[in-house]
RNA sequence: AGACCCAUGGUGUAAUUGGUAACACGGCAGAUUUUGGUUCUGUAAUCCUAGGUUCGAGUCCUAGUGGGUCUACCA
């Protein structure tokens, strides 16, 4: 189990820090969202990292929601982010905290920057502020207000948040270097008049503080020890590092890793909130969307999904990760955890022949191999079944171990079977499969001698079910959809990604399904309740396929 | 093209920190199997290029090449 002992560039880091006795108090990180949108499994990687290292190391994971911008923030998501966080396991205990809740606190910071003269406001329209940057390869200009007294600045500042000045008349600006070849370094502005009610503050400020002067500055004040983020902000470390020292502040140290990439999705919050607005998917939590709480109503285990952010491990590689080792994860725990059940997709009716028509038994099933502890189900047998159509062939190939013409065939817990002929419609469609079964092969008392290579999943007539199932398929019909930038990602959508598959038979077991449950339709693949669907209606949703060896090397 | 970052099988991630490449997924082949599932076994496939340092380089240095990020009053 503990066979795993390569350790990431950031466990290296932190133990090297601990063997230094940096830390005696353990580790403190932090994961920050904007309430802004839902979860996806990209950050589903960044909960796992942070506070699987603090499982690992002694130490804290702080929750901390960035809000910042009242514009695009809302309660709303923080709830989703919360629910998503600990359906996925993970306990911030009491460490809850919010950007907002520092206002106060940063604005003192914007004060002492001004005091210092690394501050100023200045009244260039945002053109002007664009202009004056420069271009990576020509320095930037100085604002004609950066040489503001500290007095006029402290007052133009204050009347910013008093709401004296108009929405974008003026912003707060770091006073450092327009020459500086890292472009945010060039005077980054760090406060902006928005007259906007915040969902936590209210109409409390006019001015808000933006991402660079606030991040590092909580991560400050909670004592981050390791503020792990993705590699885009890789340029605003320096910026970063700067204003913990100017301020001398607690020096929390951020560290960029690799975000996670999905082959066949997008992983960005403006994209997946695109899918949604252009009803591509239903909502964010459709189950083709990459969302925690898309995967949760797919029926992906929290369990299958910690897993799979550890085995695809922290480096500062651009990935794309392939959907196969995703979906390995959810089999490799749903195999373990998922009560078998027979359910047949696509019926066709099998008649046995010798099987007396008033004649039904009880029959039992396990419902799990992979545990005996799950016990077992009782399922009826008669003279009518359903079996799947794509279970018979009438001319098949040799290596076809399923109904055909004088083949013999077993049903799952139940008899061996000898296929004695079949019915078609005027239309050549086929509509009933006849067959002979031998009593003594009865399942568990097989003394019949006989063999069957193949064994088929079936559905007693008489007490079926009926039930709809929802089949998904990948989102998109190429592996990276944004490669191509002169390509529009919305036009490389799969549309057969969702195919409802209506009249669905399944054993009466199914009727008892919860939500919660995660079922394993026998020869099939994973499948959980859809629990959006009416309490009366039989909904199920696919989790995963099995793995189909067969249908891989094309049924030959 | 300025700064910063990255480069190991098809995909990801490792390599006791300088001692000639491993693990997982995927592929292929086989065994087992009352799920063509699971399990098991085997197999193919990798250090971006060129120099340099060194007894020895995936690891260090230089150059090149390729890729990524950055010029929002978003985060």
């Amino acid at each position: 189990m503990e066979k795993r002992e390569s350790k990431n560039f950031i466990e290296q880091i932190i133990e090297k820090d601990l063997a230094d006795g940096k830390f005696p108090n353990g580790i403190i990180t932090r994961f920050p969202p904007e309430p802004n949108g839902y979860l996806h499994i990209g950050h589903a990687k960044s909960i796992v990292l942070n506070f699987g290292l603090t499982q690992k190391y002694k130490g804290k994971t702080n929750l901390r929601f960035d809000d910042t911008n009242p514009d695009t923030e809302s309660i709303e998501f923080v709830e989703s982010i919360k629910r998503d966080i600990r359906w996925l396991g993970y306990d911030w205990e009491d460490r809850e905290y919010f950007t907002s809740d520092y206002f106060g606190k940063l604005y003192e910071f914007a004060k002492d920057l001004i005091k210092r003269d690394l501050a100023y406001v200045d009244d260039s329209t945002p053109d002007e502020i664009l202009a004056g940057k420069g271009t990576v390869e020509v320095p930037g200009t100085n604002s004609p207000f950066r040489e503001r007294s500290v007095e006029e600045n402290l007052r133009l500042f204050e009347g910013m948040k008093n709401g004296e000045f108009a929405e974008g008349s003026k912003v707060l600006r770091a006073k450092i270097d327009m020459s500086q070849p890292n472009m945010h370094m060039r005077d980054p502005v760090i406060y902006r008049i928005k007259r906007m009610a915040h969902h936590r503050t209210g109409n409390e400020w006019n001015i808000y503080p933006m991402y660079d002067f606030a991040h590092g500055q909580s991560d400050s004040i909670e004592e981050i020890t390791h503020s792990l983020c993705t590699l885009e902000f890789e340029n605003h470390r320096p910026l970063y590092n700067w204003l913990i020292e100017q301020l001398g502040i607690y020096p929390s140290r951020q560290i960029e890793f690799a975000r996670l990439n999905l082959n066949y999705t997008v992983m960005s919050k403006r994209k997946l909130a695109q899918l949604v607005e252009n009803g591509v998917v239903e909502s964010w939590s459709d189950p083709r969307m990459p969302t925690i709480s898309g995967m949760r109503n797919r029926g992906y285990t929290a369990a299958a999904i910690r897993n799979f952010c550890d085995r695809v491990g922290i480096a500062k590689r651009d990935n794309v990760i392939d959907m196969s080792l995703l979906e390995f994860c959810v089999r490799e725990d749903l195999n373990k955890v998922s009560l078998r059940r027979m359910a047949v997709l696509d019926p066709v009716k099998l008649i046995i022949e010798n099987y007396p028509e008033d004649q039904h038994e009880n029959l039992l099933a396990e419902n799990n191999p992979e545990d005996e502890t799950a016990g077992e189900r009782k399922i009826t047998f008669g003279r009518e079944l359903y079996i799947e159509r794509e279970d018979f062939m009438e001319d098949p190939p040799k290596k076809f171990f399923r109904m055909a013409p004088g083949r013999f065939v077993r049903l799952k817990h139940a008899y061996i079977l000898e296929c004695s002929g079949f019915k078609k419609d005027d239309n050549g469609e086929l509509i009933e499969v006849h067959a002979r079964y031998f009593p003594e092969s009865k399942s568990g008392s097989d003394t019949s001698g006989i063999k069957a290579k193949g064994t088929l999943h079936w559905v007693n007539a008489a007490d079926a079910m009926e039930a709809k199932v929802n089949m998904y398929d990948r989102l998109f019909k190429v592996a990276e959809p944004l490669a191509d930038k002169k390509v529009d990602f919305l036009d490389l959508v799969n549309e057969d990604s969702l195919n409802v598959v209506e009249g669905v038979k399944v054993e009466p077991a199914l009727a008892e399904a919860g939500s919660k449950d995660h079922f394993q339709f026998m020869r099939k693949g994973y499948f959980v309740r859809d629990k959006n669907a009416a309490s009366d209606e039989l909904v199920f949703n696919m989790t995963v396929g099995l793995r189909d060896s067969w249908a891989k090397k094309g049924g030959k």
